[in-house]
RNA sequence: GGGAGGAUUCCCGAGCGGCCAAAGGGGGCAGACUGUAAAUCUGUUGUCUAUGACUACGAUGGUUCGAAUCCAUCUCCUCCCA
């Protein structure tokens, strides 16, 4: 159940109810894959940092350790001891990201597991399935998450591929959830609009998965190699094609200034591995720019990480130790700096709702975007 | 005291007459990363008045058109025998 509390220009203040809670939107959801987020953090991190609802992976938890176990083991939100809002992503993605050990057929793909090599089918009923006994709130469609650049026909294919994947989806969700032993009956499904960087492609589609009525719409395929101009024009022409009162999610994106900027066009939800991939490799978010800790230039530095940062980290580490840390290769190195980059993230969005209740967005992005993009 | 093996660029370590400022690691310096096969990957790493020059492979002296590579002596290290 999605409120649209109020919008400022494009701009939407929601709010999301699920059987784990409610979520305030514009939302970041904090990816933690393999039910974990990589960097060390656990459930109890993750209210630390103020998340709101967290992102884990069908393929990666079926592959390991088996959604068998988790069902059995009470569901994903037992599992990992988040009792907050899940959305799972389907499998789709990896269908772009692991491409060398996949073959796609109308019924759906057979993968060669990443791990052990054994063969994997996961097809629209197998990822429904397997998110069902996750249990997660938001279950996502099973959608070919296309490679960029990518032809026409090719493209063409895909989607009219992905929308019957869709329907299967839909079909299939509906039969989970009626039935008794079903995890969490409340689950809902979002699609997801493909087409690659080609406008009218991108919104027939969206027109067609709109008439599905579902719990909400996401936009993939982007942030894919296309250049950051193209997906700003592609959501100008995608979203309001998108249900007015559904919320609409950009998938896997993206730097503070894409969510700003998602924001701003009428995107709700977002997800992203950067926060925390950068966090790992050293990269930390301010809002004077990214720095990189590895640099010599914070060998002596005191500072925080950001001065007046309310995160863990910042509230009692300096530059300094931390560039030792990562130096040093030390595993709290890893662990400090996600807790910041998704603490950042996390506070970016609560601001970036405040604006919009303020009805000030248009300032706001103005004055954040270049800011957030630096590299210092 | 006798015998054997070593000494290579910041470190380890390959090279055993020219294609060597010298493989490969490590370390250092920097860059990339967007629904996570990523605590990963890439570049770079003698000096300079820089499409060239200079200094370098323990030291010194030789052989050679040419030496990190061959020879002699010396210094230091390791192992074996007494």
């Amino acid at each position: 159940m999605f409120t649209l509390i109020k919008t400022d220009g494009s701009a939407r203040r929601g709010r999301m109810t699920t059987p784990h809670g409610a979520i305030e939107t514009p939302v970041f959801m904090n990816v933690g894959t393999q039910a974990a987020i990589k960097g060390a953090l656990d459930a109890g991190d993750l209210e630390r940092i103020g998340c709101q609802i967290e992102l884990s992976n069908t393929y990666h938890l079926h592959v390991r350790p088996g959604e068998e176990i988790i069902r059995k083991l009470g569901g994903l939100h037992r599992f990992m001891k988040w009792e907050h809002p899940i959305l799972t992503d389907s499998g789709g993605f990896q269908i772009f990201s692991l491409a060398s050990l996949r073959k796609i057929t109308e019924d759906g793909v057979h993968f060669h597991s990443h791990v052990d090599g054994c063969k994997i089918f996961m097809g629209p009923e197998e990822s429904m399935a397997v998110q069902s006994a996750l249990g997660s709130d938001i279950a996502m469609a099973f959608d070919e998450c296309v490679a960029n650049p990518a032809t026409r026909p090719y493209v063409e294919a895909s989607v009219a591929r992905t929308t019957r994947w869709l329907e299967r989806c839909k079909r299939t969700i509906t039969e989970l959830n009626a039935r008794e032993d079903a995890v969490n009956p409340g689950q809902v499904l979002f699609g997801i609009n493909q087409g690659g960087t080609y406008d009218d492609i991108r919104v027939e589609h969206m027109k067609r998965i709109a008439e599905l009525d579902l719990a909400g719409y996401a936009v993939g395929g982007l942030a894919v190699g296309e250049p950051t101009e193209v997906m700003y024009h592609i959501l100008d022409e995608v979203l309001p094609a998108a249900p007015a009162d559904k919320p609409r999610y950009l998938m896997g994106v993206g730097t503070p200034a894409n969510i700003i900027e998602g924001v701003r066009r009428g995107i709700d939800f977002f997800d992203c591995v950067m926060p925390a991939r950068n966090a790992r490799h050293g990269h930390l978010y301010t809002h004077e720019g990214v720095i990189n800790l590895n640099n010599l230039k914070y060998a002596v530095d005191d500072r925080p990480i950001e001065e007046g940062c309310g995160c863990p980290t910042c509230r009692m580490h300096s530059r300094a130790y931390l560039r030792h840390l990562f130096r040093a290769q030390e595993m709290l190195a890893c662990r400090l700096a996600v807790t910041h980059n998704l603490y950042f993230y996390n506070k970016l969005m609560a601001d970036i709702r405040d604006a919009i209740d303020e009805d000030r967005y248009d300032a706001f992005r103005a004055a954040w975007v270049e800011p957030l993009s630096r590299r210092i």
